[in-house]
DNA sequence: TCTGGGGTCCTAGGACCC
DNA sequence: TCTGGGGTCCTAGGACCC
């Protein structure tokens, strides 16, 4: 087996620059993107980080500087990222098949079976042209470990005379050194909020000081991952490249509220839609569940924070959504409090099996001629939905209200998968 | 007034088994 | 009198990621 070089190709302000894409005319503003309910800042643009606004800024306290900088602000679109997102994945894939798509924004390559003599000038190559044919600007890490590429991308992304690439592969040991001096231990892939200043307090500041770490103190402090951690920074790959994406373990939907909420008919119509929609991904990854749970928050920035959880298990399983929907819904009455302010509320789905392998259940309750009705059913559902649009078909359930609906006053358009949203061209 | 959402993995501790 | 130890499964909590 071949030593793995890996190349991280990471977007630069990924959801800020599906945005420009479209209004050229914000290069070089502040511009932000909000998460749901137009609560928090999820991703800046490099004029909005230079003014000081933090990941996950909350929109409300920074209101006055967004105001005074003529900052730009968006609901979040993933509509339009996650399409993007597809014709980058597009581009790469057809580089290699060995490719992890990491995340919406980040794909792992590994380079290690082609033919390059120049990674850097091959990663410059790139980086232009994803620029050229997508629009979206790109930094590029190379290293021996999926870790150190990460450095790298990092290191492209911040230092203005890289062109954006960053090779930490073909150089020599004193150079990677003085590379890993330039990063603090927050900004190493695997390190959080938490075990920041303890290996601060270690003497650990940099990701040099990391790789010098004793195996046994990293393993002490961190737990598996940081003996992997250690090896990865000097070079030796511990995590692999995943290609196929595994099945999911779990699926989870849920929203904050628009607003607060004590209207059991409010949160059962917010439950269902959840229901539905988690169902819905169930069926698209060919799996059944036999756990669903529900879980609800009131405002958890009040001193009078409460949480609720209930689960339901399946005799069968199911990937129903009209089961779900009146499962979850059933769950709720058990636990409903008129007095709760409810905030938030969520579904998720556990002890996910494939579809494949439908058991009938120990008291024989749930017959496979049931389930297959269930499945038929299902099925023409989500097919009508594909063909006429999202919910064109549902229950009735989901639209007992509509109060619990997050706030999204600044969404873009659905410019490349909306025919009613496509940019217009004014002639001059 | 206004503070996101969807995941994964590891660890510790208890129950239970032989 | 002597009072084991290893394995597995499950759950809750905590850490991390984007």
């Amino acid at each position: 087996m071949k030593k793995p070089i890996f190349a991280l190709i990471d977007c630069n302000n990924f959801f800020v620059s599906c945005e420009r894409l479209f209004r050229p005319e914000l290069a070089n503003r502040p511009v932000v993107v909000l998460s749901s309910n137009d609560g928090c800042a999820v991703s800046r643009s490099n004029e909005a980080k230079a003014l000081g606004i933090p990941m996950g800024a909350p929109a409300f306290k920074y209101r006055q500087l967004f105001e005074a900088n003529g900052v730009v602000s968006f609901s979040a679109n993933f509509e339009l990222y996650g399409d993007l997102s597809k014709r980058l994945v597009q581009i790469l894939t057809a580089i290699t098949p060995r490719i992890e798509v990491y995340s919406v924004d980040e794909s792992f390559l590994d380079l290690s079976l082609l033919a390059i003599d120049d990674h850097e000038q091959w990663a410059k190559d790139l980086r232009a042209r994803v620029l050229r044919d997508i629009g979206i600007p790109v930094s590029i890490g190379i290293g021996g470990s999926k870790t150190l590429a990460k450095i790298g991308a990092d290191i492209g992304k911040k230092d203005p005379n890289s062109g954006g690439v960053c090779d930490l592969y073909h150089i020599s040991l004193a150079e990677r050194q003085t590379a890993l001096n330039g990063i603090p231990v927050r900004n190493i892939w695997g390190v959080g909020r938490r075990l920041a200043p303890q290996l601060q307090a270690e003497g650990v500041a940099n990701a040099a000081d990391l790789a010098q770490l004793r195996s046994a103190r990293a393993r002490q402090l961190m737990g598996v991952h940081g003996e992997q951690m250690v090896l990865e920074l000097n070079g030796t790959s511990c995590i692999p490249l995943e290609r196929q994406h595994k099945p999911q373990k779990m699926i989870s939907r849920g929203r904050t509220f628009g607003e607060d909420t004590n209207q059991a008919h409010v949160v059962e119509a917010a439950l269902a839609s959840f229901a539905a929609q988690s169902a819905f991904r169930l069926r698209q990854s060919q799996q059944l569940t036999r756990r669903a749970s529900i879980f609800l928050n009131t405002d958890r920035h009040k001193a009078s924070y409460r949480q609720w959880g209930s689960e339901v298990v399946f005799g069968a399983p199911t990937a129903d959504t009209g089961q779900l929907i009146s499962a979850v819904v059933g769950a709720f009455s058990k636990i409903y409090d008129k007095s709760a302010a409810y905030h938030r509320a969520s579904v998720t789905l556990h002890d996910l099996v494939p579809d494949s392998v439908f058991q009938v259940d120990l008291l024989g309750q749930a017959s496979p001629a049931q389930h297959g009705l269930k499945v038929a059913r299902s099925r023409a559902v989500d097919a009508l939905n594909k063909r006429f649009g999202k919910r064109t078909v549902r229950y009735a359930a989901e639209d007992l209200a509509s109060a619990w609906e997050p706030r999204r006053k600044l969404k873009s358009p659905r410019y490349t998968t909306s025919w009613d949203e496509l940019p217009k061209i004014k002639p001059l």
